[in-house]
RNA sequence: GGGAGCAUAGCUCAGCUGGGAGAGCAUCUGCCUUACAAGCAGAGGGUCACAGGUUCGAGCCCUGUUGUUCCCACCA
C-alpha cells in the first residue's frame, strides 16, 4: 500500500455531474447527487507571504472535516479557496526582497513591479497549496482563484460603481491612520493599541500681548510644529478671559487663536489642549468647527518636511528630541512627567501610527450595517459560539466610515479616473482613455482597493457574480464560514454586508468560529516571540492524520487551545493503535471472499459490539451537525481504543482460533464490518491512515472518500444484549482488580466460581471471563460453597477465587464490609431521594424510574455482600 | 470607560437541553497475555475559584466578589 495519497474532490461545477478524484496517480468519477442542496464552504484566502502556520492548519482541517463528511453524505460539497489577497503585508515582502537584489520600487515602475509580483505570487502560492495538501486538504486547488485575476477584479470595479452612483462611496480629506514603514493608511481595524512608556511634555505657550503664558502638556511634542490653536472648554472659568486671544507658537513663531469648544475636558490636565488638524483625529474635527488652518508637518515617511522650518528633514523622533531641547533651552518647558499610555501600531509591521490628514476613499457604513445586523439578529446567520453576536453588534452598532484606498501597486488599482483639464472625477467599470465631459486627458488614481474590499466579495465573486452563472445559481448562497474569531470585523462582518448589499442574500448561513492556536505556554504564536510551531515538521514527526486529530479533538468552538507536543503524540498513538487493530484483522481474515454476518450466528459480544457502533454512528453524527467536531472526535477514540481493540479484539481471539468455523466466519464479519464503518467514521478526521487500511480491507468502491457516511440502523440496536453483556464485563474487571489488588500474576491461572441469578448470560459469557480474568475453569451455578476464597462481589454475581495461600480471613472480612458500607450509604442516598414527595412529584418519570431501578440493583448487591460476609465468618 | 471569555485531578483540557465528576499526559503497582511496550491490566488524585440565590436536585441557570486573558473605545 502507498503511503502517499494525494485527493482532488470538488465538482469543476454545476454542469459537471461527477465529482474528479484524483488518486495515486488517476483520475476516477462518481456520480452525485445533485438535487441535494449543495454544501459550499467558504475558505479564508492563506496568505501567501509565509509559511503556512498553526491557524491555517487548524482553519483547514476543520474545514476539510466538515468537506469530507458532507460528501460522503452524497452532498455536492464545494470547498471554494484563494491563495492569497493582495495586502500590505505581500507588497512588504516582495519589496524587501527586492531591496535584497539593490532594486526599488521607484527604480523599475508600477508595471514591471506587478510581474514581479506575480511571479513572486505564483512561486510562493503554489508552495503553500503543495503544503496544504500534505494536511489532508481535499480541496480542488485547479479552481482556486485569486483576487486578482479577472473574474474577481470584474466583481471589485462592479461593487465600486454601484456604491459610487448610490453614494455610498466618497472622497474626502480626512484624518487616516498612516503607516510610514507600509507607506499607506491602514483602515481603524488594521491599528493595534498596546500600552507603552511615554512622556507628558508640560509645556506654556505665550500671550502674543505678552500678558501671560497659557499651560498644557502633550505626548508628541514635534506635533507642535503643526499646530493652529489652543484649545479650552467654554465653561472654564480659569481661561474664559483668554478665549480670542492669541498666542505665539514657541520655536516656529506663528500667532495662533485661543478658542472654546466642548471637546474639551474641563477636569484632564491643564484643561489646555493644543490643536493640530493634520496630525489628530479630534483635533481634526475641532479644526472644521472652527475654521483653522490645516498644516501637515510630516512626510510620507515620517520625517518633518518643509512646513516644519529648521526641522526639515529630520525623523520624528529625532525632531522630538531636538524641539523638547530647544523649548527647554527657551524656557517653555515646565517638566516633564512619564506616563503610560496606548499607543497605535500598524497590525502588520508594528510601526507607531501616525494620524494624518490625506485625500481618501471612504465607504459610507450606516446604510449598509443595518441589514447586516438584522441578517443575523433575524436568524439568517448564525454564529457558533453564539456569544460572537455580541462582538458583531457592537461593532456593527458603532461602525465608522471605512477607509478602502491604499496607497500600494499590489491590490486592485480604484476605477476611478480624473481629468487633467477640467478636474471631473469619473468612476467606470472599464478603462477611460478621455474625459467624458470635457475631452480632455485622464489619468487614473494611483491607490489600490483595501485588500478587505476584495476579500468581502469572496463567496460569489469566486463564483463568477456579476454575471449569474449556473455556478452562482447552485452554489450561492453558501453553507459556512469557518474561521479564527480575531477576523470578524475585518472579513466576517464585511462579507456579510458585502452579499447583502450586492446579492440580497447572506453570504452563508453558518459561522463557525474556532479559537487560535496558542503556544504550551499559552502564548500567542507570533513571529517575534519566534514561538511559531511549522505544522509541516509536526506532519514529518507524528504524521498529518495525527496534527489534524489534534486539531480536532479538544476544540470547542471559539475557544482558544494550546498546542503541546504531548497531545500530537497521543493522536500519533492513536493512529498507530489503529494501525495495529487493522493488523490484527487482516491477519485473520481467510483468502475466501468476506461474508456477511448472518444475524442468527451472532453472539452475545458480537451484539454487544455492534450495539456499541450503532450508537456511536449516531451520536457521531449528531455531534457533527450540531458543529461539535471535538465531541464527535473524542467519542471515535473512546470506541475504537476501549471498546474495539481492549474488549472485542481480545474476545475475538477465542472464537477466532476455534475449531467451529461458523463461529470463526461470525466474528471475522463483524470485526470487519465495525472496523470499516468506523474507519469511515474516522475518515474526515484522518484522512491518510483511514484510506490506507480501507484499501487493504474488502470492500466496495473505489475509495474511503467515496464511500457512504455509515447510518444509525435499528437492525443493529441490541439493547438488551448489550446490558447483558455489560454485566458479563463488570464481573471481569472485578475480578482483574482483585487480583491486582492482591498482586496476582496474569500467568498465574485460578479457578473461578460464579454465582448469580443471570445464569444463561454468564454460561454464553464462560470462555470470554476464561480469557480475560486470567482463569483455567470457571463454574457457573446459582450458588457455591467454597472453602478459603477470596470473593468478589458486584451487582449480579459473587464470585469465588480459591487462591488459599493468599487469602487473609480478616482483610477479606474487612474489605468486603468497607465494600457493604459504600453500599450502604449509596442505598441511604437513593432512598432519600426516592422518599422525598416533591422529588417524586417533580422530577421527569425516566429519572425517578433509573433511581427506583439503580436502588434495585444496590439493593441486590447489598444481599449478595451480606450473604458472602456471613458465609466468611461461618468458615472461620 | 464598555463588552466577552476563562477559573474543574499535579499539567493541558472535555463535560451537549440542570439528574451522584471525565479524558490525555504525569505519578504509583503488576505484566513481553500469540495486533500493538507508541502497549496491556489496575491504583491514587477534585469543597468543579469564592459568597449568596432559583430548584425536589446546580460544575451547568441567576446575582455579586476575586483572579486572569482577550476585544472595542480612547483625553491632549
Amino acid at each position: 500500500m502507498s503511503r502517499e495519497l494525494e485527493k482532488i474532490y470538488n465538482p469543476k461545477s454545476f454542469e459537471d455531474k461527477t465529482y474528479k478524484f484524483w488518486m495515486d496517480g488517476g483520475y476516477f468519477h462518481a456520480e452525485v447527487d445533485q438535487s441535494k442542496k449543495p454544501f459550499t464552504i467558504v475558505m479564508p484566502p492563506p496568505n501567501i507571504t509565509g509559511q503556512l502556520h498553526m491557524g491555517h492548519a487548524l482553519d483547514n482541517t476543520l474545514q476539510d472535516i466538515l468537506i469530507r463528511w458532507r460528501r460522503m453524505q452524497g452532498m455536492s460539497a464545494l470547498w471554494i479557496p484563494g491563495t492569497d489577497h493582495a495586502s500590505i503585508a505581500t507588497e512588504a515582502k516582495i519589496v524587501e526582497a527586492m531591496k535584497a537584489e539593490g532594486i526599488s520600487k521607484a527604480d523599475i515602475g508600477r508595471e514591471k513591479f506587478l510581474e514581479r509580483a506575480w511571479e513572486w505570487k505564483e512561486n510562493y502560492g503554489g508552495r503553500i497549496i503543495e503544503q496544504l495538501k500534505k494536511m489532508g486538504s481535499s480541496c480542488d486547488w485547479e479552481r482556486e482563484r485569486f483576487t486578482l485575476d479577472e473574474g474577481c477584479s470584474k466583481a471589485v470595479k462592479e461593487v465600486f460603481v454601484r456604491l459610487y452612483e448610490k453614494g455610498l462611496i466618497y472622497r474626502g480629506e480626512r484624518i487616516i491612520n498612516w503607516c510610514s514603514h507600509c507607506r499607506t493608511s491602514i483602515s481603524d481595524a488594521e491599528v493595534e493599541y498596546s500600552e507603552k512608556e511615554g512622556n507628558f511634555w508640560h509645556l506654556r505657550y505665550p500671550l502674543t500681548d505678552g500678558s501671560g503664558f497659557i499651560p498644557l502638556a502633550t505626548t508628541r511634542p514635534e506635533t507642535l510644529l503643526g499646530d493652529t490653536a489652543v484649545a479650552v472648554h467654554p465653561l472654564d472659568k480659569r481661561y474664559k478671559d483668554m478665549i480670542g486671544k492669541t498666542l505665539t507658537l514657541p520655536l516656529v513663531g506663528r500667532e495662533i487663536p485661543i478658542i472654546a469648544d466642548e471637546y474639551v475636558e474641563m477636569d484632564f490636565g491643564t484643561g489646555v489642549v493644543k490643536i493640530t488638524p493634520a496630525h489628530d483625529p479630534n483635533d481634526f474635527e475641532v479644526g472644521l468647527r472652527h475654521n483653522l488652518e490645516v498644516i501637515n508637518v510630516l512626510t510620507e515617511d515620517a520625517f518633518i518636511n518643509e512646513n516644519g522650518g529648521k526641522y526639515c528633514g529630520l525623523d520624528r523622533y529625532e525632531a522630538r528630541k531636538q524641539i523638547v531641547k530647544d523649548l527647554d533651552e527657551a524656557g517653555f518647558l515646565v517638566k516633564i512627567e512619564p506616563i503610560k499610555h496606548n499607543v497605535g501600531s500598524c497590525y502588520r509591521c508594528g510601526t507607531e501610527v501616525e494620524p494624518r490628514v490625506s485625500k481618501q476613499w471612504f465607504v459610507k457604513m450606516e446604510p449598509l450595517a443595518k441589514p447586516a445586523t438584522e441578517a443575523v439578529r433575524g436568524g439568517d446567520i448564525t454564529l457558533i459560539p453564539q456569544r460572537f453576536e455580541k462582538t458583531y453588534y457592537n461593532w456593527m452598532d458603532n461602525i465608522k466610515d471605512w477607509c478602502i484606498s491604499r496607497q500600494l501597486w499590489w491590490g486592485h488599482r480604484i476605477p476611478a479616473w480624473y481629468c487633467d483639464d477640467c478636474g471631473e472625477v469619473t468612476v467606470s467599470r472599464t478603462a477611460l482613455d478621455v474625459c467624458p465631459k470635457c475631452g480632455g486627458n485622464l489619468h487614473q488614481d494611483e491607490d489600490t482597493l483595501d485588500t478587505w474590499f476584495s476579500s468581502a466579495l469572496w463567496p460569489f465573486s469566486t463564483l463568477g457574480w456579476p454575471d449569474n452563472n449556473l455556478d452562482l445559481k447552485y452554489f450561492y448562497p453558501t453553507s459556512t464560514l469557518v474561521t479564527g474569531y480575531d477576523i470578524i470585523f475585518f472579513w466576517v462582518a464585511r462579507m456579510i454586508f458585502s452579499g447583502l448589499e450586492y446579492t440580497e442574500h447572506a453570504p452563508f448561513n453558518t459561522v463557525l468560529f474556532h479559537g487560535i492556536v496558542r503556544d504550551a505556554q499559552g502564548r500567542k504564536m507570533s513571529k517575534s516571540l519566534g514561538n511559531g510551531i511549522d505544522p509541516l515538521i509536526e506532519i514529518d514527526k507524528y504524521g498529518a492524520d495525527a496534527l489534524r486529530f489534534t486539531l480536532a479533538t479538544g476544540n470547542t468552538p471559539g475557544n482558544d487551545m494550546r498546542y503541546s507536543p504531548e497531545r500530537v503524540e497521543s493522536s500519533r498513538n492513536f493512529a498507530n493503535k489503529l494501525w495495529n487493530a487493522a493488523r490484527f484483522v487482516l491477519m485473520n481474515l481467510s483468502d475466501d471472499e468476506p461474508v456477511p454476518f448472518v444475524p442468527d450466528s451472532l453472539s452475545i459480544e458480537d451484539k454487544w459490539i455492534l450495539s456499541k457502533y450503532n450508537t456511536l454512528v449516531a451520536d457521531a453524527t449528531d455531534n457533527l451537525d450540531k458543529y461539535e467536531v471535538g465531541l464527535a472526535v473524542s467519542k471515535l477514540y473512546d470506541f475504537v481504543w476501549d471498546e474495539y481493540c481492549d474488549w472485542y479484539i481480545e474476545i475475538s481471539k477465542v472464537r477466532l482460533n476455534s475449531e467451529d468455523k461458523i463461529a470463526a466466519d461470525t466474528v471475522r464479519a463483524v470485526l470487519v464490518y465495525v472496523l470499516s464503518n468506523t474507519l469511515k467514521l474516522l475518515h474526515p478526521f484522518m484522512p491518510f491512515i483511514t484510506e490506507e487500511i480501507w484499501q487493504a480491507l474488502p470492500h466496495e468502491g473505489k475509495s474511503i472518500m467515496i464511500s457512504k457516511w455509515p447510518e444509525y440502523s435499528s437492525n443493529l440496536d441490541f439493547t438488551d444484549d448489550e446490558n447483558e453483556f455489560e454485566k458479563i464485563m463488570s464481573s471481569i474487571k472485578a475480578v482483574r482488580n482483585r487480583r491486582s489488588e492482591m498482586n496476582v500474576p496474569p500467568s498465574k491461572k485460578a479457578k473461578l466460581y460464579i454465582a448469580t441469578k443471570s445464569i444463561d448470560t454468564f454460561k454464553m459469557g464462560e470462555v470470554i471471563i476464561k480469557k480475560l480474568a486470567s482463569s483455567n475453569c470457571v463454574e457457573i451455578a446459582d450458588s457455591f460453597d467454597v472453602e478459603g476464597a477470596v470473593k468478589v462481589v458486584t451487582d449480579d454475581a459473587v464470585i469465588s477465587i480459591p487462591l488459599e495461600e493468599l487469602v487473609d480471613f480478616d482483610a477479606e472480612i474487612t474489605r468486603l464490609n468497607k465494600e457493604l458500607d459504600t453500599s450502604l450509604k449509596d442505598q441511604e442516598f437513593i432512598s432519600k431521594k426516592l422518599n422525598n414527595k416533591s422529588f417524586v412529584d417533580k422530577a421527569p418519570v425516566d429519572v425517578v424510574e433509573g433511581q427506583r431501578k439503580q436502588l434495585a440493583k444496590i439493593l441486590d448487591r447489598i444481599k449478595l455482600l451480606e450473604d458472602s460476609i456471613a458465609d466468611m465468618k461461618s468458615k472461620m
